[in-house]
RNA sequence: GUGAGAAUAGUUCAAUGGUAGAGCCCCGGCUUGUGGUGCCGGUUGUUGCGGGUUCGAAUCCCGUUUCUCACCCCA
């Protein structure tokens, strides 16, 4: 028979990696506990309509990357392809506005994207993110980066660096995006051909080509910074004064550009460097989006976000959180009635709050300190016919090898001393 | 959606047109109540799948599937 596997793209967490997932995310709710966010749990099934609506019709990720259908009952649906339009969903269907005019949201769970696998990039990918709804302030802005760099930091993630830019407000893009094309259509002669066609599709990607030529030609494109009224101006001006007070370095990118239509004003993202992520070097990012809740039918309220890929964290964190595995012994029985007496032990001993493995099955003593020392136990107790006929057992310790026979009473006690 | 590379034992990899092999892992023994190191022995394959060339194919050719990486885009 052919061998059963899962659907391309997507992957198993196997038990060997599960403690660095724990910790990611122990640290972030740690983390965002401390600024007072809360957790959130959305569906990873909604309405189709709510990300056609949220993220825009056009962007990629709409267009041509969402598991969408329809159901038996012929409702349409997709998998999140991100979290905000969710949150964003919940709080209006909550009102948990009602409750305060200030919502501090976290969330962890699968997002789902049919794009090509590639390294750092799955169908099924876990995101976890932050969204701070109701204040218009840059404050918020530089709080939601804030703590993005500072969860980063903590995992002893280094060589990331913090891009930062403005998209202003709603009329600023179209403005820009035509003064982009007029420019560089003049210049399609020193542009790759990917170039040519994104003059069409997203000029404001060009600015990011490394192609020399396309390069060239976009070091003297008007930046878009040029095209911000003067209250989005200040709003970013004060940004970065509120970031130096968190003390971030970052850098202004005049050419970041992100693939979500609903972004307003600030936009950023934390990227990773060397080999580790592949092709992909982003591994956090965000940015305000004050037109969102409003076109999700609420009335308009300011929002700032951040989401991470833990995958591709977890390319940048190496062997660093797998110190998390916690201790346990092991229980051999040995001669008339050993399994039953090895059950009992364990059970006594489980009940005392330690992590016991027992060896199910009859065999030889060696035999069986050879599966505690393969399993990675700490320690073995030996539970034989013996020494149970005086209530104790041999306790053995399997790093150095010293034992000695210890009274069941006092078990657990000389066993948490090894441990 | 486009392009490139890969696929042989559970795993890592050999075998350059002539009998499919090794290390590791696993199991047993040396050691009948003492693991790790050592020694001895053992199990394991439609060479991804389908076709073609050939006296003969893991090997060459065509197709196909899957994986990986890259493009696009993004976390």
């Amino acid at each position: 028979m052919k061998k059963l596997r899962c659907v391309k793209g997507m992957h198993d967490i196997l038990p060997e990696d599960i403690s660095k997932w724990h910790y990611i995310e122990n640290s972030f709710r740690a983390l965002v506990g401390r600024y007072r966010y809360e957790e959130i749990r959305t569906p990873i099934l909604e309405p189709l309509d709510l990300f056609i609506r949220g993220i825009g019709e056009t962007t990629d990720i709409v267009e041509k990357e969402m598991y969408a259908f329809s159901d038996k009952g012929n409702a349409q649906l997709a998998l999140r392809p991100e979290g905000t339009a969710s949150v964003i969903r919940a709080f209006l269907q909550n009102n948990l506005d009602s409750i305060s005019t200030i919502s501090k949201l976290y969330y962890i769970g699968p997002m789902f994207r049919r794009e090509r696998p590639a390294k750092g990039r799955y169908r099924q990918f876990y995101q976890a993110g932050a969204e701070l709804i109701g204040v218009e302030e840059p404050s918020a802005d530089a709080e939601i980066i804030a703590m993005a760099v500072h969860f980063v930091e903590t995992l002893g993630i280094e060589n990331v660096t913090v891009q930062i830019n403005s998209l202003g407000d709603e009329d600023t893009r179209p403005r820009y995006r035509q003064a982009l094309v007029e420019y560089f259509s003049k210049l399609q002669d020193n542009l790759c051909t990917d170039c040519i066609r994104r003059l069409d599709t997203n000029p404001l990607r060009i600015l990011d080509c490394k192609v020399t030529g396309c390069a060239k030609a976009g070091a003297e494109a008007p930046s878009v910074l040029d095209f911000l009224t003067r209250d989005s101006s200040q709003h970013f001006e004060k940004l970065q004064e509120y970031l130096s007070l968190y003390n971030i370095s970052f850098n202004v990118a005049p050419g970041m550009v992100r693939g979500l239509d609903y972004y307003t004003r600030t936009i950023f993202e934390i990227q990773g460097a060397g080999e580790l992520l592949g092709a992909q070097s982003t591994i956090v990012g965000g940015g305000r989006y004050n037109g969102l809740v409003k076109q999700l039918g609420g009335r308009e309220t300011p929002t700032i976000g951040f989401a991470f890929g833990i995958e591709r964290l977890l390319l940048l964190l190496g062997e660093g959180a797998n110190h998390l595995k916690s201790n346990f012994a092991f229980v051999a029985g040995v001669g008339n009635g050993d399994v039953t007496r090895a059950i009992i032990v364990a059970e006594q001993l489980r009940r005392s709050g330690i992590n016991v493995d027992v060896p199910y099955k009859q065999g030889s003593l060696r035999a069986q300190l050879k599966r505690a020392d393969k399993s990675g136990a700490v320690v073995a107790i030996i539970a034989g016919e013996d020494e149970y006929c005086r209530n104790a057992v041999t306790l053995r310790n399997l790093k150095t090898g010293e034992q000695q026979e210890v009274h069941l009473d006092t078990l657990a006690e000389k066993i948490r001393e090894l441990m």
